[in-house]
DNA sequence: AGCACGCCGACT
DNA sequence: GTCGGCGTGCTC
């Protein structure tokens, strides 16, 4: 028996299966799916069975070294995903399959320099470095001349060898556990306990009642019952109870209280928009469903009697929530409804903890799944059900290989399973919509909010004419003073900074020199907590500096305002309000995200002042007011989306405020109060903010329209890149159809990032079946120039940025 | 991606 | 002579 093994090197020419022998004792363990180590050329390496084949064509097979899985972590469902994904986003098969299982168990191998003799015989150079130890790793060799031929010579003298050793980062978390052993279980306790072993009897009485044959952790039994270590050791000695090793879950939920919400009653809407998912779960038919719904119109409450109906079926479901929103708050509703039946998969879990639910869902646990974009390849079987909230944020599209897009894989996996899948959102994507409206989704809508409050009333200020006034600060005087009226009434604010496409930068006043970074063509970012400027892409960083280098002068300052700036405005206009500030450096330590916004919800503060992460899924009901304070920053960003986006963003940020009893008002500060995405959102009309946005999305051939595909040429010589830019357009244009636009090349809008010059095609297309086939040409032809010649081509499918 | 192998200039 | 620089080609 052979195994095809697609192998762990993400390069070209590796780029396909390789055979190995399965040895005799292997042969019926094996199966596709499970992770192997094999020999290749010199080293051993992991990777994925593929398939399971009689014969092979390959002359010199070698075998399987080890298998590291009992069972399969690929199902031959996300095998099969993998493969079209990989075609689909232009990546390797290797790069799909190791995105769809957790990092801990991701692949990882280590050069080991290992001793065959004594450490006495080895030059003192390396007898320092092995420091009586019989391992050392290749990384901590010092990589110089003269080691590195001190390494050579022992190696050749067989003083010692190199071995790679594959690690398996899993650590399972395993407690002392016992079971019942076969003879107590049909026999009367008292014949086989001493008539005074009361605590013996205690124990052997709890298991039977309450263990069901299966084992309970000791730790349990000690506590129920108020017995010692002893007693249980008593009873395993006898052979009464079986010790086992259980293994256990690191549970990041497992100290907090979950409250079980009572199922609120469906409002009309609700129950109307809840039919015909229930249809379609019932006729296990894939439709794919898009529910917009305006903010606080109870689309959860939906997503969660879905879930019901599919759990009662015995079926699976997957949610997607976009990062940022998924807050505790979030997690709760779903705990709160489904209990432990319920694995959630975030980035602010630790690898292991990752693994742990992950594994939960591998094992069949739970049979819902919440979590961010890679959650996605949850290992269900039977999926019953695809839900993704939030269905137009811009993070479920992973913006590194493989650079997929969480809707597309989780549209390919309700058609594998026949099962529907439900887009929501209040602002849905223009594409979605669209589809929706030519009927490719069905359109569900919920237009009220659940308790019938309005929509709260939007006020645009004009920055210009404020700055006219005289008013130079961040805050409008209308904004001001509603903050200090929600203060006098002791109501909740939220502030929202937008700080995309707008960061802190270093400027000279009197010469205008600004800081860029010697690598890349991109101004350095001030960061205030270390008082350095840095470059968000190669992560080159300086001090800042006290003089101009250009010009020496002094007055050099940083601009652009952060959320640290308008905190410190805050407290000079409002000295009695607290302020809960929410950004980067206020939420990087665990949990801390979590502890500012109970903190706020428990009404310790009066303003809550924070970046993109307060935009979504808050919902506190003394919030009455919501103020953006720069609402244009991002919109005038070179990317087609950015009215799309601004008005999304307006639209969430609004629907923060007055979700209770009490009424809200929104106040939105701009220097553009006439751009339509500013004038819509505050008229809540979604409908023709996307009807106007269709027009220009039609004239500039824009999705939804057009598809589009970038691809992106970096090299550290200019002329290189454009000659190759140049070649690679002409055949893209030959290669496809009359009515494809291939635009370009053109300079990227980020010319140049680590020492390199980066051009771009722009490929516009409506019909072109064979386009990933010729891409994938293309990045293989240009793979060994990419390896050789620092070359560097980036292929991206309906890019969500342009950067 | 690694790594060996092979060819060529520089230096003990 | 041999050490070490880099270009080339292979990995079941």
């Amino acid at each position: 028996m052979y195994a095809r093994v697609i192998v762990d090197v993400a390069a070209g020419q590796i780029n396909k299966p390789f055979d190995y022998a399965i040895p005799d004792e292997l042969s019926h363990l094996i199966r596709p799916g499970m992770r192997v180590i094999v020999p290749f050329g010199p080293r051993k390496i992991q990777g994925f069975v593929w398939k399971v084949a009689e014969s092979t064509d390959v002359p010199n097979v070698k075998p399987i070294a080890d298998v590291l899985d009992p069972h399969p972590v690929l199902t031959s469902e996300l095998l099969e995903l993998g493969e079209w994904l990989a075609k689909e986003t232009v990546c390797f098969l290797i790069t799909a399959f190791q995105s769809m299982i957790p990092a801990a168990i991701r692949a990882k191998s280590k050069k080991i320099l290992q001793l065959n003799s004594e450490n006495d015989q080895l030059p003192p150079v390396l007898q320092v470095l092995f420091q009586g130890k019989h391992k050392v790793e290749w990384d901590k060799v010092p990589k110089e001349k003269g080691t590195l031929s001190l390494v050579k010579q022992a190696l050749e003298k067989n003083i010692m060898e190199v071995v790679y050793e594959v690690k398996d980062k899993t650590r399972k978390k395993t407690i002392p556990a016992v079971k019942l052993s076969r003879e107590v279980r049909d026999q009367s306790l008292l014949d086989v306990l001493d008539s005074r072993a009361k605590k013996q009897y205690a124990v052997l009485d709890y298991m039977r009642n309450h263990s069901d044959g299966k084992s309970v952790p000791i730790q349990r039994v000690m506590e129920d019952l108020a017995v010692t270590r002893q007693v249980i050791r008593t009873l395993i000695q006898k052979n009464l109870l079986i010790e086992e090793e259980l293994e256990s879950y690191r549970d990041p939920y497992e100290n907090r209280e979950f409250h079980t919400f009572p199922r609120p009653a469906l409002t009309e809407g609700q129950t109307n928009v809840l039919e015909p998912i229930v249809q379609s779960l019932e006729k296990k038919e894939h439709v794919p469903f898009l529910l917009r719904g305006v903010t606080g119109s109870g689309k959860t409450e939906i997503y969660l009697r879905a879930i019901e109906r599919v759990i009662k079926t015995g079926k699976e479901a997957i949610v997607l929530v976009p990062e940022i929103s998924l807050t505790p708050q979030m997690v709760e509703r779903f705990k709160g409804r489904f209990g432990s039946k319920v694995a959630v998969l975030h980035s602010a879990l630790s690898s292991g903890e990752k693994y742990d639910e992950w594994r939960k869902i591998h094992r069949k646990e739970v049979q819902v799944a919440v979590g961010a974009r890679s959650a996605v390849f949850a290992p269900f079987e039977n999926l019953g059900l695809l839900i993704i909230d939030e269905e137009h944020e811009g993070s479920y599209k992973q913006e590194d290989h493989p650079r997929y897009h969480a809707r597309q894989v989780a549209l390919w996996r309700g058609k594998y399973h026949g099962c529907p899948v439900i887009m929501g959102s209040a602002t849905p994507s223009l594409e979605s919509y669209a589809r929706a409206k030519r009927g490719v989704y069905r359109l569900l809508e919920l237009p009220e909010r659940v308790n019938n409050t309005a929509l709260p009333p939007v006020h645009i200020t004009d920055m210009r004419t404020e700055l006219k006034k005289g008013n130079r600060s961040v805050f409008s005087e209308i904004l001001l003073e509603k903050l200090k009226d929600r203060l006098q009434k002791n109501e909740q604010s939220v502030l929202f900074l937008n700080r995309r496409g707008y960061s802190t930068f270093i400027m000279c006043r009197d010469c205008g020199y600004t800081a860029e970074c010697p690598h890349c063509e991109i101004t350095l970012t001030y960061h205030h907590n270390d008082r350095k400027i840095k470059c968000h892409y190669c992560g080159y960083e300086e001090i800042l500096p006290s003089l101009c280098p250009e010009c020496h002068s002094d007055q050099i300052r940083f601009f652009g305002t952060g959320t640290q700036k308008v905190e410190q405005e805050l407290t000079k206009l409002l000295p009695e309000a607290r302020v809960i500030r929410m950004d980067v450096d206020t939420t990087s330590r665990k949990g801390s995200h979590e502890k500012l916004l109970t903190s706020f919800g428990r009404g310790e503060a009066d303003i809550l002042l924070g970046t993109q992460m307060i935009a979504k899924g808050l919902d506190f009901p003394k919030i009455t007011l919501a103020g953006i304070l720069a609402a244009d920053t991002m919109l005038h960003l070179p990317d087609f989306r950015a009215s799309e986006r601004t008005f999304q963003l307006l639209t969430q940020v609004s629907g923060r405020a007055g979700r209770d009893k009490l009424a809200g008002e929104v106040v939105i500060q701009t220097y553009t109060p006439d751009h339509y995405s500013i004038q819509y959102a505050k008229h809540h009309d979604y409908e023709a903010f996307m009807l106007e946005e269709m027009g220009q999305r039609k004239q500039g051939g824009y999705p939804p329209y057009y598809y589009l595909a970038l691809v992106t040429i970096a090299h550290e010589d200019v002329v290189q890149v454009m000659k190759t830019a140049e070649k690679i357009a002409s055949y893209l244009k030959n290669s496809l159809s009359p009515e494809t636009k291939v635009l370009g090349p053109t300079v990227s809008p980020i010319a140049r990032i680590k020492d390199r010059y980066r051009y771009q095609c722009m490929i516009k297309y409506r019909n072109e079946p064979n386009l990933t086939d010729i891409l994938n040409q293309i990045a293989a032809r240009y793979q060994k120039e990419m390896a050789a010649d620092k070359f560097f081509i980036s292929i991206d499918m309906n890019p969500q940025m342009f950067m």
